[in-house]
RNA sequence: AGGACCAUAGCUCAGUUGGUUAGAGCGCUACCUUGACAUGGUAGAGGUCCCCAGUUCGAAUCUGGGUGGUCCUACCA
């Protein structure tokens, strides 16, 4: 059979990914075996696969092709989340450059675009994520927005209602003047940023004194309803009660005092501006101080501030203050850094502003939530994000769920009458919403036009809370969801706790009665070497399609997983990818290598003792290597169970056993051996599959002729055998003579294959009586003559190997002040040992407290430690004569 | 301001309930084109386990304090 070169991932890849899809190896069925469930966290519809993705999905790949290779009901739901503001932004600006204004348009016009344009875009990811080699169902493949999901999102709406769960509440919230729209708390990132604190002067009315203010915000001055100080204030305390005159519009407020004001802060005295400030506000309601709105919900100054009309909030602040100076009431200006809110969306300024909302009451909600985690019902990997989770859920707050946008789940209320008089109507449809007013009102006349629905949609959150439970249609249906749920892991990054995990755990517990999942894995930040956040901006974010290109999917695949535990931030390098491909190319040429193999019946005796030996050998430390991995497994430790099949593969397959069999130049192999020997690397190739599916599908097929059906992805994972103990003990001596006999060459310019005599002091290794170890080592050490008793020439070099002795005789003469040299080296290193061991068990202490395995172990350590200076003073005496 | 987590080789990280004069991968250095692979091989250098004190026969590991870092929450005129 002849095999290429060089592995070519780019065919390979898409050559299997279209035969597993063909096979329907992805999609998963309800039946007896047992379930292993992941549900994606869905990208945005709109999105492109970025640097978060490819680690998070990696992780989800690499759990799911495990549990289906041990044999269980595997099912990765994948889908795409509608994300309401960042998708509806994004089509707002579509429109724009078409030269169409969102606000021209109807609600139903617009939908229609932005349906649309999901169309058009909103498959990308997804198949972004195949090239990747993510094993999902997509005969599942849900949204967030479709039928099903919106059902549920007012079924649940409705429920919450029922339950007194959902109210509507008049309260400050986090206003992102661009997207215009509520954001919730969680949506907010504060950050520290430099601003300018001006201090601004009010005359008080009947003195001749004036009030001074330090403020971050003066263009909110045109709102001011108050000033106040604190009420034990000595400064101002005469001044309580009197008025003060708003600069510019001269309106007359009043001074008055509250508990509230920091005396240290600033002047000690504080303007009062209820619409822009959540603690004004509340300070407002105390006073019964008028409200005095002066922004527009775009950010603009509303005709209500009388000044600057029309201009965006950050140019008034600054006409504000050149005003003011003009005025001479500006005292001065200095630089404040403080936490500013962002749009986690939009990146713009949050503006507090009062409005109404719709608000979820979290407290019922979290209590099952937090027992679960705290219990063990859930864990999460790492353990720390517990007290993170705790913390916050102790500390909740009403989650604000409406959005003064399009594009999501209309909110269903419906309204009648206004003001005062308006009554609400929370039902899943606009008929029986209808049916409860005329019900209420006892007016059979009333029609659907006399009713208005709410104009808000719903957080984008408040669909992908239910996402364990709707992707199986769980609200309907109990197939899917009976077999399915809970599921066994949510893999996801730490920064959406809050905003997502926690809120799916409280969704599971309050319409399932159960968890959502067994285990939350959190992914780290993907970052730059220089511990940067990728970001467009900086323009260190990899394309994730060009890194498959160049280095292979498998080869992505273990550069983005070799250095990131759970919950460890990634910090991304390229050439790991690199090492990725280059490991996939080792595999390739073991392959080549076995491939190109003769294979013979029969073979010299020599070879079979020695083959013999290397399968078993070789059989023992795979099947230690099983039993090491299932731990690691259970513990999510990935990337240590991929570096550590890395070096199984690489020097145990690799450097040792292949070249352990490897017949002479020209001969032929065992078929026994061979056989053998295909069967490793068949088993080698399941366990390295989860995490490199692509090659390991291509060399399981290579390895020999496959019934259709026969496919790597689909075997069953080994299962660990028996461990040989001595036999790992003493191929391992025989591993460290040869690094010895490899060592002296290369110390003393010797060629690989020049043979060197290996003389044995009495039954060293036990060699006498092994001959498979001897046809070993000769092969490997390219030892011309192994010799027993005898003379031993003075100029061999003498080598330490578990407390025996051997010596090589090199072709040449070592210079024997190079050896003193050497061996003095080696001598001060276990005199100095000795000298610790010595000094532990010359303590008496330690010897009576220290457990009798320890201190047995230490006598052993010293008794070794003086063995070897014995010998290595030996060595240098006989190099003295 | 309160809290959480972290500090081990140049870099990224392992290091079980305290018990190898501290490990891996990458990088670095030297040598080697040999017949699967130079995308390779052989070897080497490199660490006061952040600092100080304590507990202990014994501390990278436990306790306290300090320093530095990351993050969370709240407030901030």
């Amino acid at each position: 059979m002849q095999i290429a070169k060089r592995y070519d991932p780019a065919a390979v890849e898409s050559k299997w990914y279209a035969h597993w899809e063909e096979r329907g190896y992805f999609s998963s069925q309800p039946d007896d075996r047992e379930p292993y469930a992941i549900v994606i966290p869905p990208p945005n519809v709109t999105g492109v696969l970025h640097m978060g993705h490819m680690l998070n999905n990696t992780v989800q790949d690499i759990l799911i092709r495990k549990a289906r290779l041990d044999g269980k009901n595997a099912c990765w739901v994948p889908g795409t989340d509608h994300a309401s503001i960042a998708t509806e932004a994004k089509v707002v600006r579509m429109l724009r450059e078409k030269g169409i204004k969102k606000s021209d348009l109807t609600r139903e016009e617009f939908l229609k675009y932005a349906w649309e344009w999901r169309e058009k875009y909103g498959g990308i990811i997804l198949q972004q994520l195949r090239k990747l080699g993510a094993s999902c169902d997509w005969e599942r493949t849900a949204f967030t927005m479709d039928e099903t999901r919106s059902a549920a999102v007012i079924e649940v709406f409705v429920d919450l209602y029922r339950k007194g769960k959902i109210y509507r509440g008049l309260r400050m919230v986090n206003w992102d003047p661009e997207a215009k729209t509520v954001l919730s708390n969680e949506e907010v990132l504060y950050n520290d940023e430099d601003t300018t604190l001006s201090y601004v002067t009010y005359p008080v009315e009947g003195t001749d004194r004036t009030l001074t203010v330090a403020t971050t915000r003066p263009e909110t001055i045109l709102g001011d309803t108050a000033i106040a100080v604190h009420p034990d204030d000595e400064r101002y305390g005469d001044l309580v009660g009197k008025t003060a005159m708003v600069p510019l519009v001269n309106r007359k407020i009043p001074v008055i005092a509250d508990r509230y004001v920091d005396r240290e802060f600033g002047t000690g005295a504080l303007k009062i501006t209820p619409a822009h400030d959540p603690n004004d506000y509340e300070i407002g309601v105390r006073h019964g101080l008028e409200v005095i709105d002066v922004l527009n919900p775009d950010g603009t100054m509303s005709p209500k501030a009388e000044f600057f009309v029309g201009e965006d909030r950050d140019d008034a602040r600054k006409l504000m203050v050149q005003a003011l100076q003009e005025l001479g009431q500006l005292v001065k200006t200095e630089t404040y850094r403080h936490a500013v809110g962002r749009s986690e969306r939009t990146n713009v300024i949050i503006e507090p502003r009062l409005s109404r909302q719709w608000y979820v009451d979290m407290q019922s909600l979290a209590e099952p939530a937090l027992k679960a985690v705290l219990e063990g019902e859930i864990t999460f990997f790492p353990a720390k994000y517990q007290n993170i989770y705790r913390h916050w859920m102790e500390n909740i707050r009403d989650w604000c769920i409406s959005r003064q946008l399009w594009w999501g789940q209309r909110v269903p209320a419906w309204y009648l009458g206004e003001g005062e008089d308006e009554q609400v109507f929370v039902a899943p449809t606009a008929d029986e919403a209808l049916e409860m007013a005329r019900e209420a009102t006892g007016q059979a006349s009333l029609t659907a036009a006399d009713l208005r629905q709410d104009e808000d949609v719903v957080d984008t959150w408040f669909s992908s809370w239910l996402w364990p439970i709707t992707v199986f249609n769980g609200f309907q249906d109990e197939k899917d969801i009976a077999y399915y749920y809970p599921t066994r892991v949510l893999v996801t990054g730490w920064d959406i706790i809050f905003l997502w995990v926690a809120r799916m755990i409280m969704a599971g517990y309050e319409w399932k009665g159960e968890r959502p999942f067994d285990h939350v894995y959190f992914t780290g930040m993907v970052r730059d070497k220089q511990r940067r956040k990728m970001s467009k901006q900086l323009g260190n974010s990899p394309d994730a399609l060009k890194l498959i290109q160049d280095f292979g999917a498998d080869g992505v695949r273990f550069g983005i997983l070799s250095s990131s535990p759970a919950g460890g931030d990634l910090l991304f390098d390229e050439s790991m990818c690199e090492q990725g491909s280059k490991f996939c190319n080792k595999i390739w040429n073991a392959l080549r290598l076995i491939k190109g193999w003769q294979v013979a019946k029969e073979t010299s005796e020599d070879e079979r003792t020695k083959n013999g030996m290397a399968v078993e050998w070789f059989r023992s430390l795979l099947h230690q290597m099983l039993s090491e991995s299932a731990e690691r497994f259970a513990q999510y430790k990935l990337s240590e169970g991929l570096m550590s099949l890395y070096s199984f593969i690489w020097n145990d397959f690799c450097s040792w056993y292949l070249e352990m069999i490897k017949p002479p130049y020209g001969e032929a192999i065992d078929a026994e051996t061979y056989e053998a020997t295909i069967a490793f690397f068949e088993q080698i190739c399941v366990m390295l599959h989860p995490y490199m599916p692509f090659i390991t599908e291509e060399v399981w097929h290579s390895l020999r002729e496959r019934e259709s059906g026969d496919d790597c992805m689909v075997a069953s994972y080994p299962v660990a055998g028996t461990v040989d103990a001595s036999i790992l003990a003493s191929v391992a001596a025989a591993q460290e003579l040869i690094s010895k006999v490899r060592e002296l060459r290369n110390d003393n310019n010797i060629g690989r294959n020049d043979p060197v005599t290996i003389h044995v002091e009495g039954n060293a290794l036990g060699l006498r009586d092994h001959a498979a170890l001897r046809v070993l080592i000769s092969r490997l050490a390219v030892v011309g003559e192994l010799e027993f008793g005898g003379d031993i020439p003075s100029d061999a070099t003498p080598v330490m190997i578990r407390k025996e002795r051997l010596f090589i005789d090199l072709p040449v003469t070592i210079d024997p002040e190079e050896e003193r040299a050497r061996l003095t080296k080696e001598l001060d290193y276990y005199k100095g040992f000795v000298t610790t061991v010595e000094r532990k068990l010359s303590n008496e202490r330690f010897v009576q407290n220290a457990p009798a395995e320890i201190v047995e172990k230490e006598r052993r350590k010293l008794a070794d430690g003086q063995e070897k200076i014995r010998i290595l003073e030996e060595s240098l005496a006989a190099l003295a004569d």
